[in-house]
RNA sequence: GCCCCCAUCGUCUAGUCUGGUCUAGGACACAGGCCUUUCAAGCCUGGUACAUGGGUUCAAAUCCCGUUGGGGGCACCA
């Protein structure tokens, strides 16, 4: 048999990172099982209905590069995969079942609804419907007048959910609501559309969040009611914010949409997502996982019953390393868009710059932690820079005087060098330092502090090469006047 | 209020099913050190956890029960 396992979003909003780890973990069963992994829209609610909601789940899923077979953009043997075009067949399914006598039409106002909720709520009961058109005569309420239709739940005895992780969990069915199926407006909810779907497009594996768990019971009656042999279900834990609750919307920015625009690269987050609830276990201690490896390691029958809380620390460490990871060509690609974003480089890029970029590559590397890193690690080389207030350009445990000198110094230096290149500028730069007594660090602060307008960069000599002679010259005698007009200012205080 | 799920370092987790090798392992974060032109990266070192009470057993993080705590659900929302 064919694994068919699905992901049904309500196109309400941004996907979190909680849905999406639901997802990830459907996805990695899918591929590891050569199966067919599913899209479709739940779209069952026009109250809630967001316009480009589609368009943001699919766009999100892409990026993450979870690839689906059937859906409603791509179509597919079942389809089609967007619930607000099935209609027919929930209405269909609904009246089969009043039919059978196990459902009945409701025409009960909301009114009344609520204020019975409010009384059993006051009594400490669960706040159900109270079964009031349950036992009408067939006929009394019309088919053609304003209804809903109702799940006839048995009023005793217990219903048990198997699920894959959790094993046998029981319901008392006293607890379980008369369960709406089709609202007034004909629509379906998700407990009806759900079923419907999931049997009818042959879903082997219900793979979904806790949260489902409390409505499973009224799945199964519907299994049983339509006589249907029900998917395998498989709950698994909820994603916490780091306040410990759910995640959703009103919660910090988790969509992933964020992530992108954070400059977190696909494959960290995949990554992260995967080991937020799994682990290999048995002794093995890797962290660091690429989507084949994945793709084989992952075991649903391993992943953890406790919820996670998502923190970002780890994900910026993993983002780091998947950076680390890549090669200097890779990354340039994913820094370009970077620098283009905030107008350091135009578009296309300039052959010239291009040359100067892959020479930033191997220097900012190592000291990122997301792509958007990049930017205060090198905007001094792209755009005018402030000189530093005239205090920081002096050299440590040094004079103003000595550290004039040392710009002078350097000035030369570099003016008369060859090639203006890193690997050239080092030793004269070293052997100047010693010349001037000063240790080779005293030197280079003071040249980064007037270049950079940074006291913390990447390696210096291969900053200078890419900024460039001139504009480095420039900048260096730019702090030299800093330091004279300091002079001039403490001689006159001192007149 | 009622129902359900869950419970190992601050966080993610290994170990739990198949009790002993666990004075509980790894990772992130944190602290200290080494390296070093700054910052990173890398390497080394360190502290921090089996929620609690009771069983069962020669032996419990591991099995059972209670308690507590956390979370989720109880809509003409998904």
């Amino acid at each position: 048999m064919t694994v068919r396992v699905r992901f049904a979003p309500s196109p309400t909003g941004h996907p979190h990172i909680g849905n999406i780890r639901t997802v990830v973990f459907n996805w990695l069963f899918a591929r590891q099982n050569n199966g067919k992994f599913i899209l479709r829209i739940e779209d069952t609610d026009r109250t809630r209905y967001v316009e480009d909601a589609v368009k943001v789940i699919t766009d999100s899923l892409t990026w993450l590069g979870l690839d689906w077979d059937e859906g409603p953009d791509k179509g597919g043997p079942y389809g089609p995969y967007t619930q607000s075009k099935r209609l027919d067949i929930y209405r269909e399914k609904a009246e089969e079942l009043v039919a059978k006598g196990l459902a009945y039409r409701c025409n009960c106002k909301p009114e009344r609804l609520e204020k019975i909720r409010e009384e059993n709520l006051a009594k400490g009961l669960n706040p159900m419907y109270d079964r009031h058109c349950r036992d009408l005569p067939p006929d009394a309420v019309a088919p053609n007048e304003p209804h809903v239709i109702r799940l006839k739940v048995p009023l005793e005895g217990t219903t048990t959910v198997h699920d894959e992780l959790k094993g046998d969990v029981t319901f008392d069915n006293t607890q379980i609501n008369d369960q709406i199926l089709l609202k007034t407006d004909g629509f379906p909810t998700y407990h009806l559309a759900v079923v419907v779907d999931d049997h009818m497009m042959d879903i082997t594996h219900i793979i979904r969040a806790d949260e489902w768990l409390p409505s499973t019971p009224k799945h199964v009656m519907l299994y049983e009611a339509f006589g249907w042999e029900p998917p395998i279900f498989i709950h698994v834990p909820l994603v916490l914010g780091q306040d410990g609750k759910k995640l959703s919307k009103r919660h910090g920015a988790v969509s992933i949409a964020d992530f992108h625009r954070q400059g977190y690269l696909p494959e960290a987050v995949f990554n992260f997502l995967s080991l937020l609830g799994w682990s290999p276990g048995e002794g093995d201690e890797q962290e660091i996982f690429t989507r084949e490896e994945l793709i084989e390691r992952f075991d649903i029958e391993r992943v953890n019953l406790a919820p996670a809380v998502f923190a970002y620390d780890k994900l910026d460490w993993m983002n780091g390393v998947h950076i680390r990871n890549m090669s200097e060509e890779d990354l340039l690609h994913k820094l370009i868009p970077v620098w283009q974003e905030v107008g350091f480089i135009s578009t296309p890029v300039q052959a010239e710059m291009l040359r100067k970029l892959e020479k930033l590559v191997p220097l900012v590397q190592e000291r990122l932690k997301t792509v958007r890193d990049v930017i205060p690690l090198t905007d001094f080389v792209f755009t005018d820079i402030e000189m530093l207030p005239a205090e920081e350009l002096i050299g440590k445990k040094m004079t103003v005087e000595q550290s004039i000198e040392a710009l002078q110094k350097t000035q030369a230096l570099l003016a008369t060098l060859v090639n203006f290149d890193d690997k050239e500028m080092e030793q004269p730069m070293r052997d100047l330092a010693t010349e001037l007594g000063l240790k080779a660090g005293q030197l280079f602060t003071i040249v980064r502090n007037a270049v950079t307008a940074k006291t913390v960069t990447p390696p210096l000599f291969g900053l200078l090469e890419v900024i460039g002679r001139e504009t480095t010259l420039r900048r260096l005698e730019q702090a030299e006047e800093t330091l004279k007009s300091l002079l001039d200012s403490q001689a006159e205080v001192t007149d």
